[in-house]
DNA sequence: ACCGTTTATGCAACTAGTTGCACAAGGTGG
DNA sequence: CCACCTTGTGCAACTAGTTGCATAAACGGT
């Protein structure tokens, strides 16, 4: 149950429509949450419903009309709620790493060229994560809040970091095997 | 679209019933793809019906009886399919970044010792993988079965090393927060 | 003979997230 | 002036995964 707590975390940093959300999510929060615009809407109503939030009163609202959020004192206590409450750690699920286990089975046909095109992205995702680096925090500063930032996109960088190398070396081991054959033929 | 072909997997490397397939899907193949027992008796009660499995004939089917499940030719090639096809790297969620954000508006309180815990879950899985290297994988071995899937464990260990890393950097860097109070008081 | 635990299979209801589409207002170009 | 594109909001249906519980056989003790 995080989609709530990370619009609340959005719109305590800044009061936002549906559509800037949305915009927002698809640049910093969604790079550890993401979310489509209709998870947003929904959601948006959900916690106006609750009274965590509230439609900003200079706005009409009407459809087609932009109408934007701030949180009320009742959400940002149950986002403080939320954030101290522990968490167990879920498992993740990685179909890439499922898909090099089937293949020990089924042949790794085509599986390279995927692996070369994750590289790819990671990559590319990697450097757009550096280039916010040395945007928003050169160094030198210290305010709580931007070391806390910092740190949740240094987890970003070091994790593209590891499947870059990662995928360089798995695209190095299928260079040494022997091709794309099953390992058991049926 | 995952677990059918997870389970598929698990069906080549041996034939199981339900409860073996979630053992094993709680040891090894859940590192990367847990799912639950329930989960699973429904799939491969979708996979017999779509004719991809069949149950072993010799066992009786009754409630409370083992039953165990073979791979069809099917399956094999369904399998093969999916393995080979392109797929795009779903985004990531991950509370504890989000929760970390929104300790930056909310304030620290409660984060530090759900941090630590994080921390001791890590390294201990860590551990586990390690073992299991040293068990599965001594040096000198190079079938193309054991490459894949030393590679895939290698993939665990190198996040786990991640997270144990980075839990410690962001523990180092909350002792020299100021509290837990907010930094944008309400 | 009975009771409780373990092994094994399974249904039903719920929660979360995704996909596909619909609707409205306002601006732009032919 | 109207057809079309963009911006913005939203519903409905679907897919995937989780939670809680039910059922049944086998086994071990008392």
């Amino acid at each position: 149950m995080s989609l709530p707590h990370a619009i609340l975390t959005a719109l305590l940093e800044k009061p936002s429509s549906g559509l800037e959300l949305t915009r927002r999510f698809d640049r910093s929060i969604g790079y550890f949450w993401s979310a489509t615009h209709q998870q947003i809407y929904r959601e948006l109503g959900k916690l106006e419903a609750d009274g965590l939030i509230r439609a900003l009163p200079s706005e009409q609202p009407a459809r087609g009309q932009k109408k934007s959020y701030e949180v009320l004192p009742a959400g940002r206590a149950e986002l403080a709620r939320w954030t101290a409450a522990s968490q167990d750690p879920k498992p993740h699920r990685d179909p890439l790493l499922l898909r090099l286990r089937a293949a020990a089975v089924v042949g790794t046909a085509g599986l390279e060229a995927d692996l070369r095109r994750h590289l790819e992205l990671h990559e590319r995702q990697l450097a757009e994560y550096q280039e916010i680096e040395q945007r928003d925090f050169p160094p030198g500063r210290d305010g709580t809040e931007d070391r806390l930032r910092h740190l949740v996109l240094r987890a970003g960088i070091d994790l593209e970091t590891f499947w870059t190398q990662w995928l360089r070396r798995a695209l190095a081991d299928f260079a040494e095997l022997p091709a794309g054959e099953p390992t058991r033929p049926a």
